[in-house]
DNA sequence: TTGACTAAGTTCACTTTCAAGACTTACTAG
DNA sequence: CTAGTAAGTCTTGAAAGTGAACTTAGTCAA
């Protein structure tokens, strides 16, 4: 399998890769929740080549994970934005950020942490059922065929 | 910033990228959750070059994510089993899927669905405060710096 | 008018990583 | 001995990242 024909697989996973797997991306999104929202922000945050930077904002752009919005009109002057579509990866952020947190704080402790206005406390997140609300642990979880999947030959 | 230099940075989303973050790890991953545990398994799966496999194999085991258990003893041969660690993951690779679900399965519908058998249900994941138990909403979240951010200078 | 500045890219030469495939190693069985 | 199995290792060329400079399209002040 070729890295740029994973959009053509039939699984999520792939799909999803194909959107916001290059290196770097998630450390856009991850500024992006972080409300950096300029080329020049996202360029000094990271650190990286700007033809980078332009390929993946652009990529998030079309995508439909961001938006260009502009911010002044003499000159037009644009910012990224996310989008609902970009809102909906925060939940695997946050669950990377906090296995990150479990597994490489060290002594320090998290670099950052998440305050969950509505109760007003700092959380960790937990990923649960739809159905029944439950915690969801990956040994009570099977995977099964499902009406997308790829026809047997 | 460069890529191999993630590990140093003061933020738990780099030092898991350092870790998961290369290109085709998070597929060999998914492989792994999905019973998949030889070399010639994940190679036939993903169909990548065998180093670079071999490289994203042995990150992950030298990170405890993989380990490496002997399957026979003549000659010796080894598969690859998620550790606990490794499965700590889960809740990032089930959201990643389900957004790709959200978004890219189209008519067809998901290749893959996931059954909570404590329920007997498929779900979808939904991040939970850890604290008070509601569903999170990235707008109700406000990030804020915790013990082991960097000094400012 | 010119020059300086700002913001957002675009281009270039070089380095690193991936892709494709072949080859190697260490066995076992016939 | 040969053939087969499993898990790598090695090689060459293509693709992607790195670091930095340059370009474009304005605005504003002198």
């Amino acid at each position: 399998m070729r890295w740029d024909t994973l959009d053509r697989e039939a699984c999520s996973l792939s799909r999803t890769l194909a959107v916001i797997g290059d290196r770097w991306t998630l450390l856009v999104l991850r500024d992006a929740f972080l409300r950096v929202r300029r080329f020049e922000d996202f360029q000094a945050s990271l650190g990286i080549a700007r033809r980078v930077l332009t390929e993946r904002l652009k990529l998030l752009v079309d995508e439909g994970v961001l938006k260009k919005v502009a911010y002044q009109e003499r000159p037009v002057r644009y910012e990224y934005r996310l989008t609902e579509k970009g809102l909906g990866l925060y939940p695997a952020l946050v669950a990377l950020v906090h296995w990150g947190d479990a597994h490489y704080a060290g002594k320090k402790g998290p670099p950052l942490l998440h305050r969950h206005l509505t109760c007003g406390r700092d959380f960790r997140s937990v990923m649960t059922c739809s159905e029944c609300g439950e915690a969801i642990d990956p040994r009570e979880v099977k995977p099964h065929a499902g009406p997308g999947a790829k026809k047997r030959a």
